[in-house]
DNA sequence: CCGATTATGCGATCTTGTTCGCGTTGCCCC
DNA sequence: GGGGCAACGCGAACAAGATCGCATAATCGG
């Protein structure tokens, strides 16, 4: 339904990935800078987080000035969305890996979710820093950011399918609406853990919480 | 419940609000100053939106160097905060000046978000910047957002409760958990608005949704 | 009136993400 | 093997938010 991101090591940098010339003693060497970059501004990350990172910083450990950083990427953050996109999918991977499409719905959402908050915990900027990518409509790295959202939700679509066709869901639920209703309360409550104000078991236990209210709803039963 | 954002014109700069000396001719110079800031920047911020606007020209408008500005204000973005203060100060009057406490549960809740969305709608960067101010979780003006946001949904709970004590809600539904669960949608719909991937009458129709959906829950009735 | 205190303003400066123009280098084609 | 073409890297420079030290002025205690 969605393009998958381009985690193979081409070119993925501002100039066309050049199909004429198909490899090059350059590429070469390009694509070991950018793995070079890669792993420096991972680590870095790791170290100071994200604002206190340095692209001159990167640039040092990259053993390249903080310019040509720029050569194989359009922006410092693009370098973070780098890491959402693989932690995602290897957080889709370890969810599918042990996925029993028969449990309930309901318990399956919320393994996802914990699956991914494994996963998450390791780095706590990445979610804050996507979500802060997305308030600039304008960058290219905001679109790249909501694609991958959207790749969640879908994926979080497709196990309430899964309960659609087994009657486990409302007969009238919008699957879609759901799925986003689900990823954006997710997406709040990590900003708070985010923010310091709740730690990271309550922050998992306020997904759970809110899970439950989203499949349970807020309405009495029957009524209105 | 919580504290109001003061909107008098006290000086809410950086430093304490001198309680020794109470007034002062600098200190009345200094709010005339504070309140130029505050017009210039907001008279320019819907002119060329919050990122398009340069501190040097706030200055500049304000008839000040830019570095004068942080004698009134700790950073660019609380000059945001407090626009988005005072409409969140104002949905809350014109919600509460037509609200009928009989009507259902689920009919109030969208009529504030409707109504909030008709005053968002005319800034439509206030969202969005304070979504990315709580992305700068060392930031105060971070912590003062998070408050802003934690007051509405304040008044979200206050109006599930209402509606919980009229038997409106499930019985085992924590009012708190679902006014969160109603907020982060929302913002969550705002955000696409914001980067245009929906309309500003498909943010709202996706809203109600939303609600709707919430309301009546994700799962199947009475099963699980 | 005097010194101390303090709010305000200013210009220089710093920081950091980003852009620009230039030079270098490996590759292809004739 | 020489010319042309890109990819690459670099240092200078820019933009804009933020900081700093100094200057000014208003007030107060004495």
């Amino acid at each position: 339904m969605f393009a998958l991101p381009q985690t193979t090591p081409q070119p993925p940098s501002p100039g066309r990935p050049s199909v004429l010339r198909p490899d090059d003693g350059r590429l070469e060497r390009g694509r070991r800078s950018r793995e070079r970059i890669r792993e420096a501004a991972r680590a870095l990350f790791r170290e100071r987080g994200f604002d206190g990172t340095t692209l001159r910083a990167i640039g040092a450990r990259a053993g390249m000035g903080a310019s040509s950083i720029y050569r194989h990427v359009r922006s410092k953050e693009e370098l973070l969305v780098q890491e959402l996109a693989e932690l995602q999918e290897e957080a889709w991977n370890r969810f599918r890996l042990h996925d029993d499409r028969e449990a309930p719905t309901r318990a399956r959402v919320r393994r996802f979710f914990q699956t991914q908050h494994d996963l998450l915990a390791e780095v706590p900027d990445l979610t804050v820093i996507a979500l802060r990518a997305t308030t600039y409509p304008h960058a290219r790295v905001a679109r790249r950011v909501l694609a991958l959202n959207e790749r969640t939700i879908g994926l979080l679509a497709e196990i309430l399918q899964g309960g659609r066709v087994r009657r486990d869901l409302g007969g009238d639920v919008d699957v879609l609406v759901a799925a986003r209703a689900l990823f954006h309360v997710a997406s709040g409550a990590r900003l708070s853990w985010a923010n310091g104000l709740v730690t990271e078991v309550g922050c998992r236990s306020d997904i759970d919480a809110s899970v439950d209210l989203l499949f349970r709803g807020i309405g009495a039963d029957e009524t209105r």
